[in-house]
RNA sequence: GGGCCCGUAGCUUAGCCAGGUGGAGCGCUCGGCUGAUAACCGAGAGGUCUUGCGUUCAAAUCGCAACGGGCCCA
């Protein structure tokens, strides 16, 4: 035992301690620990502090440095603001499978990243700072409001990772990778370089989603669509050489009529020119056929009149563009009608082309050689080329053009539609189409190459790959990588101010030594913006070009970014490319693709061998969770109300990881009660082993030497085969299945069998081997649980294995992280054992159903329980484990039928067949069915399974002449159980009522000893009188009992006995009228 | 409009790949237990398996279509 002294040398410290156990070679001082109630925040916390205390997480990847490499890149996610449910599902993902790995022996590489530039944080430093414009900025200086931007990356870094921390996520996050970081910029540029050096870098005219108020181009990805009310116009464009004719086209965009430059027409649709006419007014216009009907009723035309059919593709006109007298340059054009795939047959079938400001318009413009005319300025303003229109804002003209077009007779229909449409996602303004000069990898080249890397990766599920992600693959186009921003990593292209020629620089020192600049600290703009370097073509200056890149490509180069290359040449080599990531579904236009992108252009091969795609959290309508929608629910806020560990197993074990999580508090409040009830699993042997002084350091042994029941051996083989279970699941990262089962173990088999078993051992007094052995099996349950949940309950298994393991072996490992996982222990798996369990469950089930419909309590003993059953294995069960079944019916016998033999205590009701006896008996019928009702109804169903009739009074009837029905005494029930019958004999005897009693009155002795709060050991005086003189003499005839069960040493019993004590209670028992009394 | 995924009891879900009487948990009702006790256990009720069509002796399961939800794209 501990001395005092000792103890507190312990508390000091764990080391101190090993010190004075060596110095005075003192053993078994090592003992188990009492626990209190489950309280999930405080046990968290302290074993996060105790990770700290010994730097776990450090020792534990120290530890398997040795082992097969396992390469893991983390998703970064973008430093803004604070986590949400979803990206704690990711990370606690990542946590379970990385902790698994650990344990199966890998050395684990796990650098946390972070995404930390981009429009979204210049967005909210703009906000804070109050800024309106690009002006702003300039204004500001590029260089103080980039150094906002850095610290706003810093310290929401520092928020977000104490609060994954507070998942018990391990990452390593002392040296987490950052992509503002020179050696992660540098990771960009020499990518950048490479796609230069393979021709597939390009800088060109492109029409981009364009934000006019962050004067930038944006990604597709960075566009949001909200529904919008916008004009819905019908414009009639004259045709050239056909007086008074129209070629009628419809748009939302009436501010990209001035850019106007050709119509397009689907090459098989039918086209019709009409007469139509309006107030007497007639006019020729052209359209789909299909929908000329639809145009028709937008202009209120009266009559009309088809006058000709042309196909598409015979479409060939030419027509005046109609606002050329309000923009010059629009008579400078040609304008022609073009055939294009992509025109719907919807509104006019006739689709008006500004090759300037919409995607197929550049492509079809593109292939025709049209000119790209844009006449917007990255402003959002009309420039010069528009004439009449500069200067106006374009959202803002829609109106001016739409009354233009009016005046000049060109307006078929001027209306309004709502429809969706895309905003910037960070400032919501809707964005425009603008053709600019950007800088592309050209993708579409490498495109096939990339689908068939597809193919050698790993996905889980499969059709993240196959069929998702090959899909977006194939429909990509080139990414554009450059923005007009400012918080960013800086484009590394100079060109040359005289020749143009381009080059890439791919490092800091490769800068340094072509510009001659010394002193450079920082890669970020503007300290680049102003290094020139020479011309290696012509020897003039080049110039950086001002862009920065799209933020997607800063974590396309994680996968060797995180590995520092290409400043560290070595350890790619050694890690490359990553065996594991996992991120969301939405990832797959995103890292997924940008990653694989960036990869193929640098390495031309895939950057990850295995990939797993998770679902989303919604709430528990299964909408997104959005601040605008106000149900949003923070993992701060599950984790104060119900732990970690609650969240973490609700997340894993809700749903299949790639299916969509809707979250639903009283599902984790569901997960919560399990822990509560696997830590009071844990709780409740320890008092009892402590007083015995248990010391299982020697478990091993003595599962092999002590006696053990079967039961025993039952719970031994459930936890091999659970760890089996575990291991198969998670290899396929199924983490729903690999968590249910350990979860149903826990509460089905631990909780509400094995427990239950056992607890009368448990209060055995004596050392008996029997007891023991119930110790040491549950001990070692316990053990193997701690392993086997561990890396997805990484705090309770802890806890529990630091009182369970370390508190027992010295040498015992500081953490059950640093365990290895336990492979099952064949030896012990049994699953007949396990099959006959099973069935000796349902038989309890099927008799406490049984004894429900006679209400007889379990408390009460029942005379025997009679088993019929359907096959062999229900007696071999019943047969192996009858004390089992004894114990947990509270029968005094068990019966167990042959299979296939009815009881011969069931009556047979004999029921007669009319239709077969009224012919053959005819007016005697009524005799043979009265008779029938009296007769042995055993001796008819054997005689009739022997031979086939039987004779009765009246007359020998047949088989088919009636039909049997088993009866069951009125003091027996039955219930079936999926392999056979139980009948359940409640018949009393005197011995059964006096046991009976006597366990009501022990029950109500116990509730009143806890009312008074006495000490388990505490004894008692107690006075019990029972006016019912019957009732009071089989009570008083187990007196010894009662006294010894509620440690009473004196007790009194009798129909005339005067109670008294500390309290005294009346009590009413099944209608027989008790006071009893208490006390110390 | 397109691609992928999902749609089973009031709620959350298993079963679907390999077709043959739909299993759980939560909640609800009733009961039990009282040396895990601000715990624990049992029973019961509750399902047109989103809808329609098809394949088949047989469909929650396979096919087609529609409807609803999610992510991504246009």
């Amino acid at each position: 035992m501990f001395t005092s002294s000792l103890f507190a040398q312990y508390q000091k410290g764990f080391n101190c301690f090993i010190a004075l156990l060596t110095t005075y070679k003192l053993e078994i001082i090592f003992m188990l620990k009492e626990a209190g109630q489950y309280d999930a925040k405080s046990l968290e916390q302290n074993i996060h502090k105790f990770w700290d205390e010994i730097d776990a997480y450090s020792k534990v990847r120290e530890q398997r440095i040795k082992g097969p490499k396992f390469f893991f890149v983390d998703g970064p996610p973008y430093t803004t603001g604070r986590i949400h449910l979803g990206t704690a599902w990711n990370k606690i993902i990542k946590d379970s499978i990385l902790r698994y790995r650990s344990m199966k022996g890998f050395n684990v590489l796990d650098r946390a990243g972070w995404d930390m530039h981009g429009l979204p944080i210049e967005v909210k430093v703009e906000g804070v700072l109050g800024f309106k414009s690009k002006k702003d900025i300039e204004k500001y200086g590029v260089e103080n409001f980039v150094a906002k931007c850095k610290e706003f990356a810093l310290s929401h870094r520092d928020e977000m990772t104490l609060q994954f921390q507070n998942l018990g996520v391990w990452l390593n996050w002392h040296d987490p990778y950052m992509t503002l970081r020179d050696e992660y910029i540098e990771a960009a540029w020499w990518t950048l370089k490479k796609a230069h050096e393979k021709k597939l870098l390009e800088k060109g005219l492109r029409v981009v989603n364009w934000c006019p108020r962050c004067e930038t181009a944006i990604a597709d990805s960075e566009v949001e669509y909200s529904e919008v009310s916008d004009p819905s116009v019908y414009i009639k464009f004259p045709v050239v050489g056909q007086e008074n004719t129209f070629i009628v086209i419809w748009t939302t965009t009436p501010w990209t009529i001035p850019a106007n430059i050709a119509v397009a027409v689907h090459p098989s649709f039918e086209y019709v020119k009409v007469r139509a006419v309006k107030n007497g007014k007639e006019e020729f216009l052209i359209v789909a056929q299909e929908l000329l009907k639809n145009v028709l009723k937008q202009g209120r035309y009266q009559e009309h009149e088809i006058l000709e059919t042309i196909l598409g593709e015979d479409l060939k006109i030419a027509y005046k563009a109609p606002l050329g007298h309000k923009v010059p340059k629009q008579n400078e054009f040609s304008h022609n009608v073009y055939l294009a795939d992509f025109v719907t047959a919807e509104n006019t079938g006739c689709v008006h082309i500004a090759p300037g400001h919409g995607i197929d318009d550049f492509e079809l413009g593109m292939k025709h050689k049209l000119p790209i005319f844009c006449p917007v300025g990255p402003d959002g303003k009309y420039t010069e080329e528009a004439g009449q229109y500069k200067g106006m804002n374009v959202k803002e003209a829609n109106k001016t053009i739409i009354n233009d077009l009016t005046e000049s007779g060109l307006m078929l229909a001027s209306g309004k539609i709502t429809h969706r449409y895309g905003n910037c996602w960070r400032c919501k303004t809707p964005i425009i189409y603008l053709a600019t000069e950007q800088w592309f990898l050209r993708i579409t080249d490498i495109k096939d190459k990339m689908l068939d890397e597809i193919k050698k990766v790993k996905w889980y599920p499969d059709w993240a790959g196959s069929a998702r992600f090959a899909d977006w693959v194939k429909g990509s186009r080139d990414w554009c990588i450059s923005r007009q921003r400012y918080w960013g990593i800086p484009i590394p292209v100079w060109v040359c101010d005289f020749c143009g020629e381009v080059e890439v620089m791919g490092t800091m020192e490769e800068l340094k030594s072509r510009s001659g600049v010394k002193e450079l600290t920082d890669l970020h703009r503007p300290y680049v913006d102003n290094i020139h370097i020479k011309c290696s073509k012509c020897e003039q200056r080049m110039s950086r070009v001002p862009d920065v890149f799209d933020v997607w490509f800063d974590s396309a180069v994680a996968s060797w970014a995180t590995l520092n290359y290409p400043r560290d040449e070595k350890t790619i080599k050694e890690w490359w490319p990553a065996d594991f990531i996992t991120e969301g579904h939405d990832q797959t236009r995103g890292w997924f693709y940008s990653q694989m992108g960036a990869s193929m252009v640098s390495f031309g091969k895939a950057p990850y061998k295995s990939v797993l795609m998770h679902g989303f959290t919604l709430d528990t309508e299964g909408k997104k969770m959005s601040k605008s929608l106000g149900n949003v629910v923070s993992p701060d806020e599950v984790i104060n109300k119900l732990g970690a560990e609650s969240l973490r197993l609700y997340v894993l074990s809700q749903n299949a990881p790639w299916d969509d999580l809707k979250f639903g508090w009283d599902e984790v409040g569901t997960v919560n009660r399990m822990l509560n009830i696997l830590w009071n699993v844990y709780r409740f042997p320890l008092p009892y082993m402590i007083l015995d002084n248990f010391n299982p350091v020697d478990v091993n042994e003595k599962l092999d030497s002590l006696p053990l029941r079967l039961e025993d051996k039952w719970i031994l083989s459930r936890v091999q085969s659970l760890i089996k279970k575990v291991e198969v699941s998670m290899s396929e990262y199924n983490l729903h299945k690999a968590t249910r089962p350990i979860s149903e173990f826990i509460l089905e088999d631990l909780s509400r069998w094995y427990i239950q078993l056992i607890r009368p051992r448990t209060w055995r007094e004596a050392n008996d081997p029997d007891k023991l052995a119930a110790y040491y099996t549950l001990y070692e349950v316990l053990v193997a649980l701690t392993k086997v949940m561990a890396p997805f309950a990484p705090h309770i298994s802890e806890e529990m294995y630091g009182n369970l393991v370390r508190n027992i072996h010295p040498d015992a490992l500081q953490s059950v992280h640093m365990c290895n996982w336990q492979p099952a222990k064949e030896k012990f798996i049994d699953t007949e054992l396990e099959k006959r369990m099973d069935i000796i469950r349902e038989i309890v089930e099927a008799s406490s159903n049984a004894r429900q419909k006679l209400k007889r309590k379990l408390r009460w003993p029942v005379k025997r329980i009679v088993v019929s059953s359907k096959n062999e294995i229900v007696n071999e069960a019943v047969l192996s484990l009858e004390s089992v079944l004894k114990e947990q019916t509270n029968a005094k016998k068990i019966v167990s039928l042959k299979t296939g033999e009815t009881w011969d205590q069931l009556g047979v009701e004999v029921l007669p067949n009319h239709a077969a006896l009224g012919p053959a008996f005819k007016k005697d019928a009524g005799k043979v069915i009265a008779e029938l009702k009296t007769a042995d109804g055993r001796a008819i169903k054997k005689s009739m399974l022997e031979t086939g009739s039987f004779e009765l009074k009246a007359g020998v009837i047949t088989a088919d002449m009636v039909t049997f029905k088993d009866l069951i005494p009125p003091a027996i029930a039955s219930a079936v159980f999926s392999a056979g019958e139980v009948y359940v004999d409640t018949e009393l005897t005197r011995e059964i009522e006096a046991e009976g009693y006597s366990r009501e009155v022990i029950r109500r002795i116990q509730d009143m000893r806890k009312e008074l709060d006495l000490a388990v050991e505490e004894e008692i005086k107690a006075t019990v009188e029972i006016k019912d003189d019957r009732v009071a003499v089989l009570v008083f005839e187990k007196k010894d009992f009662i006294a010894q069960e509620v440690r009473a040493r004196s007790l009194e019993i009798g129909p005339e006995v005067e109670v008294e004590g500390d309290l005294v209670k009346d009590w009413d028992v099944e209608d027989v009228k008790m006071r009893i009394g208490i006390g110390r």
